[in-house]
DNA sequence: CGGGGATTTGACACATATCAAGAGCGGTGG
DNA sequence: CCACCGCTCTTGATATGTGTCAAATCCCCG
């Protein structure tokens, strides 16, 4: 694996709502996680607090004012901009232990607006205290600069997948890397609900939701995993790996 | 303007070779635009090197060991990536007072491959010693999380550009940046030298070489702006941008 | 002054968008 | 518990924007 920055993979069994008749939403001080938090030396000075966020609802959205960084604790987020000559579009999808908000950092207010997809529990901790707390802690401020560093790389990547993969490639490389993430938090890596519409994954990788219905499709017959409605099962890594090589291939040759 | 967390715009009129008169490469402590620079604490800890890189010579090579940030100091940078499997995308263009390498905090090692269109000097600090000031200087600190974000927002642009724009608004869009940044360091916005070939300008924008050649074309018709080889003359930054919100406003009227 | 890369332009191909219709599924209220 | 409604998804037919291929010109660099 990655030198993961982000230390805190919770492996969730229980529900949110389980979580949350242990620990109140008032304070960290008794979060089962914090000892593996990216943000950890926050814990000790209880300045993070835990929200519920249900389904649909926004944790921020763009153009409010930025305070709190957020890390996912449980549940499952979308990141989406929209600008004001209507263009909209997901940047990213965000689980447990990821951190979201370090887009509002740059001039104090939020580019996104960060929406749940299903129940979620987050945990908030003011960004200014995380910038205090790093003054006194050497590590948390490196910590703080590699996860900032592995969003602008995440970002990048995106770029490159929307500037030179085709759909069949976007789709298969959108598939590996939600099937390695929920791998790395002790999940089946085969087996696994979708919890964004087809056309959040359109927006997302810059397609349709028509192209990624019939991507899906096409998947399907090349046997590469069965998908019914939300529900994707059988993911075949290596076959999409394999997919995408191939279409690399393709793509060197007629340099070439 | 916004709040610029880059205070540091070199408003250069002389060329590279004589500000190298001056500045011998060693360090900055004669460094004319200390003050203003974004990481200014550095120059007061003589820690900064200058460094001369000619035109096609390499700053650093995706895989590099990471140590060192660079501020552009003058010159013209593009910043690649390119991918085991062949894909390469051009993610950025810097001039002037821009930061490059942020990529390589995240594992200690650049992402991407930084390459001078122009003979350029670039100033040089270590990592690690500017973890340390940020420690004690809490404004750095605040400074360098600013600017990181800020990388992370301007990759999101990226995004959003080639996940939903036209070829011809992407063109408009890369001509505006480019003169909005040319105009904040005190060059005409109207008229410019494109330092990188069409080539590269496609890359960026996820479009071929033709296609960007033929937009130009167009444009060039529409009145827009004279394009002769790498120079452009005349631009219409309204016109530019009313171009833009067309193409917007069509999108919207597709989707009611 | 020569040569090779850069640019322009045209003709054509193809991937994906667009438009349209119908099926499936989930939630809601009777 | 069932029936309905709306949203999501699938699939087909067609349109279109951009890529691909090719050739000529231009221009910069040595």
């Amino acid at each position: 694996m990655d030198g993961s920055i982000i230390a805190f993979v919770p492996r969730m069994q229980g529900t949110a709502s389980q979580d949350n008749v242990a620990c109140p939403p008032s304070n960290c001080t008794c979060c089962k996680l914090r000892e593996a938090c990216v943000l950890e030396e926050c814990h000790h000075e209880s300045v993070a607090t835990r929200l519920r966020v249900k389904r649909g609802e926004a944790l921020f959205r763009a153009g409010d004012r930025f305070r709190l960084l957020y890390i996912v604790h449980s549940g499952f987020f979308k990141t989406s901009s929209l600008t004001e000559d209507g263009r909209d579009q997901v940047t990213g999808f965000h689980m447990g232990g990821e951190v979201i908000g370090m887009d509002g950092i740059e001039d104090d207010h939020h580019k996104l607006t960060a929406i749940a997809l299903e129940d979620s529990n987050v945990c908030s901790i003011p960004f200014s205290a995380l910038e205090s707390t790093c003054s006194r802690e050497p590590m948390l401020q490196h910590r703080l600069f590699k996860l900032m560093s592995k969003e602008i790389v995440r970002n990048q990547e995106i770029a490159l997948l929307l500037g030179s993969m085709r759909a069949e490639e976007r789709v298969a490389a959108f598939l590996l890397d939600l099937s390695r993430r929920l791998q790395e938090r002790g999940y089946a890596g085969s087996e696994f609900h979708l919890r964004m519409t087809r056309e959040e994954i359109g927006s997302y990788l810059g397609l349709k939701l028509e192209t990624v219905s019939r991507t899906f499709s096409k998947f399907q017959e090349m046997g590469l995993f069965e998908v019914s409605n939300k529900h994707i099962s059988g993911l075949d890594r290596a076959g999409l790996e394999a997919t995408m090589e191939e279409a690399g291939l393709q793509r060197a040759a007629a340099r070439a």
